[in-house]
RNA sequence: GGGCGGUUAGCUCAGCGGUAGAGCGCCUGCCUUACAAGCAGGAUGACACUGGUUCGAUCCCAGUACCGCCCA
């Protein structure tokens, strides 16, 4: 009938599913079918990397919301991909090439790409591999790459319109430069680092007289490009040495002492060494007084010819022996331990220089306000949990232009043509340039303004990989195009993300999907936290403290993963910790999950053992005259946890819903329900058996839907076992379970509350009284409310078959019983007769510990009951409550008091 | 320096106005034919500290301490 063995293996189970699922194209969308769209975009991982806890994190919360938003019967895509990561692809050639003794140059333009494309296919789909063992519902006949032909064409067709809108422009300026891979960065690629340094004291003699300024810096080696000397205006010290000129060593250059208010007269001696290309507040100081700017540095972090004698030495090279020249030449004053914040670059790993260049930048304002209005106007997007919607508006509040270019080759090549017939063959600052779709068009428009024999160059630069991402939402979807994807699941529904990328990201999506579609491309932001390792720390590559999921799938199957990481979620936004075990690979959080996996497996196939072979569809409908007290509470407890699933999830509460599926899976389901239908169901002549199995199967048939979410593998399978459909018919698309209202029933389940605690407190009589597990007992009961007798009446059988009574007597006159174990829950008075086989003062230590409870509890509820201020002013529901729960203790501690008058 | 989280059973964390819960771990007894990846029973807590609001505070408010994150 049944073949399932009794242990759960995931394995086999996951790659045949997710063969099938594919086969059948089971999550491919189809933009004509019918259904309210539900749309998420995959966060693209970078095409370098390898599978990591966030990820599958992450795409398991998604794959939680995409899977039963399509059971609710929503037209549903998730559509995956990847993205290029510009810096890291180049970072990961280059250091292949050098092991070769090569550089990029050496090979050229056209093999370097050829040879990252080569990269691309052969390793690029690393993690697309490692993706596919989450049995994630994506659509992979949608798969996109941001290099590839349609995404191109939109960051091109984008990048010309925001150049004509004049939202792009090109210039010198400041920029984040980092000498490990000769880029530019944009401020969010800057990392600071508390670095454990020194503060050099120089002293600048005056050029008149022989007096001298002292100033301080962290980075004497700029001292070299030092174009002024600064203090504040107000500084009462030095008044009179405003405008006076100084004598920089080693350069012997004349350089003013200037006065302007961003100088802080409590640092150090209140002047500073002003340096204009070199750093941002000195570039400000600068630009208001007109100070020359002298770059120093080379490209690679080397000095240049304006160093002087310092030519050619590394930068960090070059600060010991600009130090070592000033102290030779008594200019030194003192060297001072320092701890200070120093930008590293995020890709490079080492220190960022900030440097005078020409680059590519995005005018942000006119971007950002949009995003901002929107926002504040009608709270789009919504983020989940709310408080990161504060973090997303105070960045756009004080965003400043983005720099697009990076100064190489993998990506997506500036769309700018310059006229280099008109600067000798050579690209400079002042070239004149033409930005166009592709380099036809550009000639048509270069030869109309500069004449036929225009000579053009492409700018050899790449934009910002978060360029092309920032267009995600709506360039998977075909857009510039109005395809019918595009306009059947655009805007998207939800983003799903984490936190540490609402600048980098989701900021940039919405500025730039408010400006070329004229909508926010999400709803929704649903903000997730971090998974953290056993110390609680954040998981990182250089930290070496990741944990692999596929590990961790290897040992406990994915759906195991998958449910151990959504059950952690509390609330939203809030970080998870994995506990781990680094020696044996052995997590017990996704342990649980697994034996979890497992619960549900044995209950499938209990209850498939007890169909007979039957489907759900074989048995008679459930007859509710027919159905008895434990049905009508399994039912009632079912329609209640099928609304509470459903609005927790609607509330993107993923992890209660998935803790409310186990507790009620276990408990509610497995733990009582099974155990109460068995005597039914070995007798095969009980009238109602056919119902209950017919209950069991179609309780079994929601859980398996309700679960899906979650746990689509197993689900998946159980639910093929059940009802055994169609090939190609997937559990995916079946409707999710919707509760039936009428089917909840408050009393009786807090009746069956009472049978429940009847049959706990039997099971504790029989474990102090040491009663072994195969031996009935006889138990007696008595009680003095009609409902409870009735509830007892009723549910007789339950307490046999659970608590292994026999026989079970009631309502009869207890006095005449003396030696017996006693416990009392409700008004009702269990007890279990010993006939001397436990001394009496065990027996009587036994009521005296329960009343001692119980009185410690009636006394609070007494005092707060006695007290005049609670009467007056606590609602009276709660007064009565107090009233009521007071009444029973009241009678419990009668009750047991009678009974050790009897124990004597 | 600014902002945001957190502090509850040995561990990981729920609960968020009517004096505490789960999983793991621990103790006891069970291989009871769905499940030993299991079943039954049990023990365990100044709910960080100090004030305030309230009839009543683990829960709300203010402050303190410690841990963590983000931004400068």
């Amino acid at each position: 009938m049944t073949e399932l063995p009794s242990q759960y293996s995931p394995h086999a189970t996951e790659a045949h599913w997710q063969a099938y699922w594919e086969q059948h194209q089971v999550f491919v969308a189809d933009p004509a079918a019918p259904g309210e769209p539900y749309c998420i975009v995959i966060p693209p991982p970078n095409v370098t990397g390898s599978l990591h806890m966030g990820h599958a994190f992450e795409h398991s919360l998604i794959d939680v919301l995409v899977r039963y938003h399509r059971m609710l019967g929503r037209n549903t895509l998730w559509l995956p991909g990847t993205d290029h990561a510009s810096i890291a692809v180049s970072t990961l050639l280059e250091k292949e090439l050098q092991a070769q003794g090569k550089t990029r140059q050496d090979l050229g333009r056209t093999a370097y790409l050829e040879r990252a494309w080569q990269w691309k296919e052969t390793s690029g789909n690393a993690i697309v591999t490692q993706i596919r063992r989450l049995g994630l519902s994506v659509d992979w006949s949608r798969e996109r790459f941001t290099m590839d032909a349609g995404l191109s064409r939109a960051v091109i067709h984008a990048f010309v319109e925001l150049y004509r809108a004049g939202l792009i422009y090109r210039g010198k300026y400041l920029v984040n430069w980092c000498p490990a891979t000769q880029s530019a960065v944009s401020d969010l690629e800057v990392e600071s680092q508390e670095v454990d340094s020194y503060l050099w004291h120089f002293r600048y003699p005056l050029a008149e007289g022989n007096g001298f300024v002292e100033v301080a810096t962290t980075r004497p080696e700029t001292m070299l490009g030092d174009t002024a000397v600064a203090v504040n205006p107000n500084d009462s010290r030095y008044q009179d040495l405003i405008g006076k000129k100084v004598i920089l060593p080693l350069m012997n250059r004349e350089i003013p002492i200037i006065a302007d208010a961003w100088v802080d007269p409590e640092f150090g001696t209140g002047c500073v060494k002003v340096t204009p290309a070199h750093d941002p507040n000195d570039f400000a100081i600068g630009k208001r007084h007109h100070l020359p700017l002298i770059n120093i540095l080379n490209p690679d972090g080397s000095l240049n010819e304006n160093a002087g004698e310092f030519q050619g030495q590394d930068r960090f090279v070059a600060r010991k022996n600009v130090v070592q020249a000033l102290e030779n030449q008594g200019y030194l004053v003192r060297v001072e331990s320092y701890r200070h914040t120093v930008p590293y670059s995020d890709r490079g790993k080492v220190p960022i220089e900030p440097l005078l260049s020409t680059q590519w930048f995005v005018k942000i304002a006119p971007l950002s306000e949009q995003a901002l209005t929107d926002f504040d106007n009608h709270n789009s997007p919504q983020f989940i949990p709310e408080r990161w919607g504060k973090v997303y508006r105070d960045w756009l509040v004080k965003l400043n232009d983005w720099c697009i270019s990076r100064q190489l080759w993998w990506g997506h090549r500036i769309p700018a043509w310059y006229v280099v017939s008109e600067t000798d063959n050579t690209i400079t600052d002042t070239t004149p340039f033409i930005v166009a779709e592709n380099e036809a068009e550009a000639q048509k428009l270069a030869q109309a303004q500069f004449g036929d024999d225009a000579v053009l160059e492409q700018d050899p630069d790449v934009l910002d990989t978060w360029f092309s991402s920032g267009l995600w939402p709506f360039s998977t979807l075909g857009w510039p195009e109005a395809t019918a994807d595009f306009n059947r699941y655009y805007p998207t529904t939800t983003l799903v993300t984490g936190f540490d990328i609402i600048f980098f990201w989701v900021a940039r999506m919405t500025m730039l999907g408010r400006y070329f579609t004229g909508t926010m491309p999400f709803q929704t932001v649903y903000i997730h936290g971090l998974v953290r390792d056993e110390n609680n720390k954040k998981m990182s590559k250089s930290a070496g403290n990741g944990i692999d999921p596929l590990v961790l799938i290897e040992k406990y199957g994915v759906d195991a993963l998958r449910f151990a990481l959504v059950k952690e979620v509390v609330g939203a936004g809030q970080d998870i910790r994995l506990d781990y075990n680094r020696k044996t690979d052995e997590s017990a959080t996704v342990e649980a999950s697994r034996n979890f996996a497992n619960k549900i497996w044995n209950a499938a196939r209990f209850v498939l053992m007890n169909l007979e072979g039957k489907t759900p569809a074989d048995l008679p409908p459930i007859d509710p005259v027919l159905a008895e007290l434990s049905d009508r509470w399994i039912l009632s407890r079912h329609h209640r946890t099928i609304a509470q699933i459903n609005q927790e999830l609607t509330a993107y509460n993923l992890g209660e819903a998935a803790k409310l599926l186990y507790e009620y899976i276990w408990g509610d389901f497995c733990d009582w329900y099974i155990e109460l239908v068995k005597s039914r169901l070995q007798d095969a002549t009980h009238p109602t058996r056919p119902l209950a199995q017919r209950i069991l199967a179609e309780i079994l048939g929601d859980l398996m839907k309700l679960l899906h979410p979650f746990m689509p593998h197993i689900t998946e399978t159980l639910w093929h076992s059940l009802v055994r459909p169609e090939p190609g018919v997937s559990l995916a698309r079946q409707p999710y379970p919707q509760a039936d209202p009428s089917q909840i029933d408050r009393e009786l389940e807090t009746d069956f509350d009472l049978v429940i605690q009847i049959i706990r407190t039997i099971r504790n009589l029989r474990a102090i009284a040491e009663i072994k597990p195969g031996l009935s007992v006889p138990i007696i009961m008595q009680t003095p409310s009609v409902r409870e007798e009735a509830i007892i009446e009723a549910s007789q059988q339950y307490i046999c078959d659970l608590a292994k009574v026999q026989p079970l007597t009631w309502g009869k006159d207890l006095t005449a019983q003396r030696q017996t174990l006693v416990g009392i829950t409700g008004t009702v008075q269990v007890l279990l007769p010993l006939a001397g086989l436990v001394d009496v003062a065990t027996l009587r230590a036994k009521v005296e510990r329960d009343v001692q409870k119980i009185r410690v509890q009636a006394d609070g509820l007494a005092a707060r009951l006695n007290n005049a201020q609670f009467l007056a002013k606590a609602p009276p529901d709660v007064v009565q409550t107090h009233q009521a729960q007071l009444a029973e203790l009241t009678q419990q501690i009668e009750l047991l008091q009678s009974r050790l008058q009897q124990l004597q």
